[in-house]
DNA sequence: CTCCTTTAGTTTAATATTAAACCATATATA
DNA sequence: TATATATGGTTTAATATTAAACTAAAGGAG
């Protein structure tokens, strides 16, 4: 019974601790990372731009949202302010009423390099800081854990 | 020169993979856990309660924003919540006038103890999923990158 | 064809957060 | 001691986000 406390117990030391390391570097991270994206865009706005640059084809808002693990109104709200910025093209499904279509423009492609060069500058001591490998290597147990959360909630 | 921007390029790839990893499990975690988290607690709310239940001393709300990397303004916001729900004292500070003491109630370590059971339930099939070594093994990286960011940011 | 249900997207209300302005107190300097 | 600066905390305005209500269109069952 004690023993089984204690187990318990450190398990949850373990995985707390994951979780509160993760929330920890997300968030000095994307403040970091917003510091010195142009064009007023936020990590959100510029992942989109980034899905789309990655070669991906065009998507509807639901799929964006799907894929990038938020609500249809804040994707709304992130399409739409992309769109005031010029940065991507909506226009409404041929075939479907409801939907749209959203890609991305020449303006956006511009403004994606732009947002890289400035995450270069953002993260250039912390590229000098740490080699590729080192955090190479902790990618498989993330994915791995960022697959189960997705497939699990 | 083209050699150097593939080089460039795959760097930036890993490094952005991870921190878009890193924000995918933050999310999908607090998410899960927040749903799950009894008398209305938020995981910022547990946090506090949590740092004092590790039997760590009372402290100001200022030391409490450091320790959590949230502004000043934020913490003023969670420790009003924990205080309106009786989970912490607040005291002045005897010598400074400016300052404040936070220490956590009889109610607060029992509703530590509640949001514990909330955390197991919320992530009893993740545990059931991940071996404690599994996550281990991340957590020396993670955290080295987490310290880096907070000593340079 | 008509009704019912599902689906795509928007809107609304609530909330957590940030940056910056602000207040009060403490500390240091002249 | 008097004044200037620094510090702890709160407040304000802006914003991103969520859950839930809502609108409109599609699809299916009768």
């Amino acid at each position: 019974m004690t023993d089984e406390m204690i187990k318990l117990s450190q398990e949850q030391q373990v995985y707390l601790r994951f979780f509160n390391e993760v929330g920890i570097i997300n968030q000095l991270s994307s403040t970091r990372a917003e510091r010195e994206l142009p064009h007023g865009l936020t990590m959100s706005q510029y992942s989109v731009l980034n899905h789309f640059v990655r070669g991906l084809p065009p998507k509807s808002p639901l799929e964006l949202a799907n894929a990038f693990q938020v609500t249809k109104g804040a994707m709304t709200n992130t399409v739409k302010q992309l769109e005031k910025k010029g940065f991507v093209d909506v226009r409404p499904h041929e075939k479907d009423g409801r939907s749209k279509i959203v890609s991305i423009s020449q303006a956006g492609i511009s403004a994606h390099q732009d947002a890289v060069q400035g995450l270069a500058k953002a993260f250039a001591d912390f590229l000098a800081a740490f080699e590729p490998d080192e955090l190479g290597a902790l990618l498989p147990g993330l994915e791995k854990v960022r697959i189960w959360l997705d497939e699990n909630r």
